[in-house]
DNA sequence: TATGAATGAGCCTTCATTCAT
DNA sequence: TATGAATGAAGGCTCATTCAT
């Protein structure tokens, strides 16, 4: 399996860095390989196509910080509590680690359609995760009956999406994982019960 | 005045169809001059780029919206009625064009960060109708002292743009503008002082 | 006759003037219109093409110059007093207009090779002029009698001309005139009969 | 170093070809890349820009020569002598490459202002040699010792250089080298201390 | 596995010239 | 005569991918 092998995540970690430091337009496959301390071609050992990098990247990051989330969701027991646990997540993921978050917030938007559609794929078990807390906090009354699913989990990942977002635009010059608790609040008053 | 003569907007309207069409990275500048009907060079003396054509395109379509928003927002009394009609409206405008929804919500977002920078510069006169709307909210008690504006602001904007792009990216079958009453609701539900 | 209307010369010294402050490949159409006060299509009506324009405005300057030199010619009696006169001319011509000076000796040799080949042939009568000096000069016993009509005369134009380029290039920051009667004993020197 | 494997010889020798047969301004980069045989991306691996071929084309053909034209000065003693040789091996240098000889001649004459001063200065060792022969030639007294040394050199080269033209535009039709000694016999003449 | 030299498709912009008014 | 808006052809350069070694 190539992801065994180090080159694969070598690759994969100098992608982010070249990305976050030069810009989507300007990572080219070569600056990649310099990066990674390997040749050009050494690239299409381990990756079908540049893209193929890309979505490797996304599906390798976010796959373990899903898989992160959901140990830290499975120790809390209320939905309310699950949700702001999974916003002060999201946040501290992307405060760990600068580059990661240029190049998730930003950079990889401006790829084309059909990776973006790719992209959203591997997203779709990270918004499972929400659905499935709002389906608890329904369930036992916590969360309105009423609620529409669909349009709550858009509010809670549009949210968390463009307070990052800005957050990453002014620089991350301030504190994001500070924000959560009262991003939190505000996304649970508008799902409450009462 | 340039923005005067009719040729202006028949190029604008024409590089909507085509982005929307062949996506941001393949709209080509002669395939925009066939669609409007003029000569490549005719472009040219009404735009100083292809980039100039795509922030002109954003300022004329969003200037105009906000515009309008402004005009209906004029007409409503409390901030909960104007939170829920911004949403309308805002729904309102990218179901009215489905180009346009497409260009805004998927393909200007392949732009490089220099023309990002551009266009979020016009999307700030939209912000601040925002946030007039959460500040008087907050005056006259509809909404919770202890909000905070920026964050209330970034749940506002960022549902709806999520809300709109899922729809886009679902090849926008079902109605958005149906969506506008809940998600208004949600938002209230937030920012409520009760 | 298009040369008798004010307007043709207005187009030429516009040119003369364009060309020199913005170079021979930044010297458009438009440009020259601009500056002789002129709609671009004007040109049209007194000139077939820009090529035209650049002929036309050798033929004008060179004609007049060469009329200018056959009458003070004329006033000399000797081959080597006209000599010495032809360069004192040509190194004055150059020094009276700053401008032309640029464009004769820098601008119009960017031209391409038919243009040059016009050109030369509106030189020819510049060459004949001193061709003539060089032949009155062998007939007289001034020069020698074993002289090569053909390569005198390239190295008199050859040497006036390399003279005023360089001078051009160093900005005419020094007297060109000054050195005439150096330039014309040295090639006196090379034709004398003894 | 790039300059020594065999392609970067290949695409120079292919753009002399090239730019003598169709003119400076129809030598485009993919003509000059099928006549070298690579494909056009390949020129930018040996050289920066299609300027970059031009002054490397100039460099490579001028530096060689000048070295020669050393070597050759080397061996003769006389000033008087050096000059002759002088004018024979540049006229040689011509002849023997008839496409170079219209390239240096006039097609590169062409290029723009910026490029031009950038062959100059590869020319500024030439004059340097011309400067030299010269000066040993006052030294010693074969030349006066009132020379203009500026003045002498732009003649010797200011000659050569219009008598070599003439030649290219009359298509090398007759013989140049044979000119060189009553060329350099002139030259020595305007020189001579007696 | 690993290398890196070579490939070649693809596009924005300028500007001389025209022609309807 | 005079205008100036409109035309449309033409080319340098980048970079993801391949393949001989």
């Amino acid at each position: 399996m190539k992801r065994d092998k180090p080159k694969y995540h070598q690759i994969i970690n100098a992608a982010v860095v070249v990305i976050a430091e030069n810009g989507y337009h300007h990572a080219q496959v070569s600056k990649i390989a310099k990066q990674a301390g390997v040749a050009d071609g050494t690239i299409y050992l381990y990756f079908k196509s540049k893209e193929d990098i890309l979505i490797s990247l996304f599906e390798e990051k976010m796959g373990s910080f899903v898989e992160k989330t959901q140990k830290i969701l499975a120790g809390k027991k209320t939905a309310s509590e699950k949700l702001l646990v999974l916003v002060e997540s999201h946040f501290n993921m992307l405060s760990a680690d600068r580059h990661l978050a240029v190049v998730t917030q930003l950079e990889l938007r401006q790829s084309n359609k059909e990776l973006r559609l790719k992209i959203n794929n591997v997203l779709k078990n990270y918004l499972k995760l929400i659905d499935e807390i709002l389906r608890s906090g329904i369930e036992n009354g916590e969360f309105r009956a009423s609620l529409n699913l669909l349009l709550a989990r858009q509010m809670i990942f549009g949210t968390m999406d463009e307070t990052a977002t800005t957050w990453v635009m002014n620089d991350q010059k301030y504190d994001l994982t500070a924000m959560a608790p009262e991003v939190g609040n505000m996304l649970l008053n508008g799902f409450s019960a009462h």
